[in-house]
DNA sequence: GGCACAGCATTTTAGACAGCATGTC
DNA sequence: CTAAAATGCTGTGCC
């Protein structure tokens, strides 16, 4: 089928072309065949990197002609940005929806496709964003993630709810091969196209005593180590000019396989040196020197420990070839589209909390020799498992090379995944009592696929006793109601469990203390934690000891909740040193965390102090402030006694501190030293820029000292709206 | 006494979404 | 309760 002969935009079809694409692959006609372009509802159950992207863009250029709206959600903020990249085009306006980067919600309707996180949605459906209801077509991707224990629940509601409200659109699903795509498709509505196409040749295979085992041939790789197999087919790809990814179980074994592989690449090129530069300047960590010592010698490693520029950095040097092989842990997995031409999957046993190490799904496998093959630039892609014998490579062929995909199940009658989504349900007006709840989860992919909703009944009554209990909830006579409280929980997103602890501690305490709100905020579900380690126990006693009056929380009788109690106040401890001012690379080493695991949490704790000062707001309005104020310690990294700088645009946790020290711990101090004073300090760009603004404080506010938090501009914009 | 090392015991172990309002060094 | 691999520790043998 030909571009040219497509019912799609010409200007579309002008760019496919420039691109190259003049024919769809198989999958994407078969796509049009069956009415992508005449609004039926599809799912596409197809490989990675088959081309679905294309036929998603199509039917939202065609819908736009239409006069219509598209919403294309994502699993991954790093997903959403590559596709917003992807999509940005003169003809249409894309806008971009994720918890770190959002226009105001009332702006992004003006757009003709927004991407967003499949949590973002469900935020802006409970703060009711008024564009939702012209939502004509909504693609979701990766949509087999309906069976993530963790997310999974909040992507079939979205669904759900998306459906619910506007009924005639139409509907797109994006998803892996699947064991079940009929359910998923019946569910939908939707028709079914599946296929195993590649435009790039996928060659799978076993490696076992220097050969790679296909099915019909082998191939030798030459033993270069003696020890190691995957360092030779590594080097083995690298000397057939390309490049390679080894997918390993944990982050030491990737950073110790990315030493072995420096030290055999021992490439020289000067631009390396380049990027080696950039990571050493960013990180001072232990982990930021040895990756910058592997990109200068040709390997890198890739894991969630990096910051958000060393793995830039890694992502770029990889594309541009610089860089010859990447081991990663599954973040590159799923995240960005990053292929290669072989693909090694070195680990297929991964530690699950409470389960020792599990077998990889096959899904995750077939994720991951994606990755292999890219197209237009490689003749094939391999992905190549490592036998540890010669039985183990007819048992890896058939656990995962010939392996069917597993089916996708609902996980939403899991025991507390319902608590924030039948909160919402009240919350937002799509359910306004028992019997209006139980037929919106009748809709669900769970009572499709169960063809009864008797296990999801007892979830939502657990839910509404929780709900109620806790006064987020109230019921009279027939009709549900969110309680003032209830309200602000499900619009401030948090888990009803998290607002509930912080609230039960909050209330019933006379004095404040930022350690003890930090550690209730931390053992609250929605904050991801450190472990705890043996050789832990003596510091966090010590802690314990040193602050029994700070801490509100006292350690556990029964040994079941004994972890989770060190394990929340280690993450505690981490974040009171972050905004105790110790530099990154102190507390990473403290910690032997990577800047990566620094960021994330503290981008959590800021977001769950936010809506603990919220909370605080209502029901311990003495404390409002307070906690307001730590929520920006902590986004800054800084002691409370930088706050009045902080203020200031530009001046972040270092400057403040560098004026701090100087004698200027006010914007009047500095009024008083003067200009000259600080440009010595922080130069001229910064100074101009903090004296301009406390000017103009002091023109538009004279005498008056006690300015919002928030900025002007922003309130007066907003009147305007 | 001090060192090297085998062999056994202990320890450790992936990832990443959300609020809000714009800018760190 | 599950497990693999790295690290830590102990005790032996040797100089």
């Amino acid at each position: 089928m030909l571009i040219q002969d497509l019912a799609i935009p010409t200007n579309l079809k002008q760019r496919y072309t420039e691109a190259g694409i003049s024919e769809l692959y198989p999958p994407q006609a078969e796509c049009v065949d069956k009415g992508i372009l005449e609004g039926k509802n599809m799912l596409v159950a197809i490989p990675t990197a088959s081309g679905k992207t294309l036929i998603a863009e199509m039917a939202m250029h065609h819908t736009i002609t239409n006069g219509g709206k598209c919403l294309y959600i994502v699993p991954l903020k790093a997903l959403a940005n590559e596709k917003f990249e992807e999509f940005c085009n003169k003809e249409i306006r894309v806008g971009i929806a994720t918890g770190d980067f959002d226009r105001r919600d009332d702006m992004l309707g003006k757009n003709d496709i927004i991407v967003a996180t499949s949590e973002k949605v469900d935020s802006l459906l409970r703060n009711n964003a008024k564009w939702i209801s012209d939502i004509t077509l909504v693609v979701i991707d990766e949509i087999h993630l309906i069976d993530s224990q963790g997310r999974g629940p909040t992507l079939e509601m979205v669904i759900a709810k998306m459906l619910f409200r506007n009924p005639s659109m139409q509907v797109i699903g994006l998803s892996a091969t699947i064991g079940n795509p009929d359910k998923l498709a019946g569910w939908l509505n939707a028709e079914l196209v599946i296929s195993a196409w590649r435009p790039v040749d996928l060659r799978q295979g076993v490696f076992f005593n220097n050969r790679i085992h296909f099915r019909g041939g082998t191939r030798a790789v030459k033993e270069i180590s003696k020890n190691y197999d995957d360092l030779n087919l590594c080097l083995d790809t690298i000397s057939e000019r390309g490049q390679c990814l080894v997918f390993v179980s944990s982050r030491r074994n990737a950073e110790a396989f990315a030493k072995r592989a420096a030290a055999a690449i021992k490439s020289e090129d000067p631009a390396l040196a380049v990027y080696a530069e950039r990571i050493q300047k960013n990180a001072e960590t232990e982990m930021g020197k040895t990756l910058a010592a592997c990109v200068a010698k040709g390997s890198a490693f890739h894991h969630a420990g990096l910051g958000r520029p060393e793995r830039s950095i890694v992502e770029e040097g990889f594309r541009k070839g610089l860089i010859k092989c990447i081991s990663s842990t599954p973040t590159l997995a799923a995240g960005l589209n990053l292929p290669a031409r072989r693909v090694i999957i070195r680990d297929y046993h991964r530690f699950a909390a409470g389960e020792g190490m599990q077998p990889i799904p096959v899904s995750e496998y077939h994720q991951m020799a994606g990755r292999a093959g890219r197209p237009h630039l490689d003749p094939y892609g391999e992905a190549v498992l490592i036998a540890k014998d010669e039985g183990q490579v007819e048992e890896l062929f058939e656990w995962y090379i010939d392996a069917p995909p597993e089916e996708v199940h609902s996980k939403i009658a899991e025991p507390t995944a319902l608590y924030t989504h039948v909160l919402s349900l009240i919350s937002s007006g799509f359910a306004k009592n028992r019997n209006e709840l139980t037929s919106f989860m009748n809709r669900t992919f769970y009572v499709h696929e169960h063809r009864q909703g008797r296990l999801i009944q007892q979830a939502v009554n657990a839910a509404l006793v929780f709900l109620v209990n806790s006064e987020m909830v109230v019921e009279f006579g027939d009709h549900l109601g969110p309680t003032e409280f209830g309200a602000l929980v499900s619009r401030l997103y948090i888990d009803p469990r998290s607002a509930a602890m912080i609230i039960s501690v909050l209330r019933e305490k006379e004095i404040y203390s930022d350690l003890g709100l930090l550690q209730v905020i931390c053992s609250t579900p929605d904050m991801p934690k450190l472990y705890v380690r043996n050789s832990d126990i003596a510091a966090l006693s010590r802690m314990m000891d040193t602050h029994t009056e700070d801490l509100w929380l006292s350690l556990p009788g029964d040994d079941e909740s004994t972890e989770a109690f060190y394990r929340a106040l280690k993450t505690a401890m981490l974040l009171s040193d972050w905004t105790n001012e110790l530099s990154d690379t102190k507390i990473c080493e403290r910690y032997s965390v990577g800047p990566g695991d620094i960021y994330g949490m503290v981008e959590s704790v800021t977001w769950l102090l936010h809506a603990s000062a919220e909370l605080a707001r209502i029901f311990v309005s003495a404390f409002h402030f307070k906690v307001r104020e730590y929520e920006i310690c902590m986004k800054n990294g800084a002691r409370r006694e930088l706050l009045p700088l902080l203020r200031l645009r530009g001046v972040g946790r270092v400057r403040a501190r560098r004026l701090f020290n100087n004698r200027m711990k006010t914007p009047d101090e500095i009024l008083e030293h003067g200009i000259d004073e600080v440009i010595k300090l922080l130069g001229l760009g910064v100074a101009e820029q903090i004296f301009d603004q406390l000017q103009r404080k002091k023109r538009d506010a004279p005498g008056s000292e006690a300015q919002p938090i928030s900025s002007p501009g922003q309130s007066t914009l907003n009147r305007f709206g």
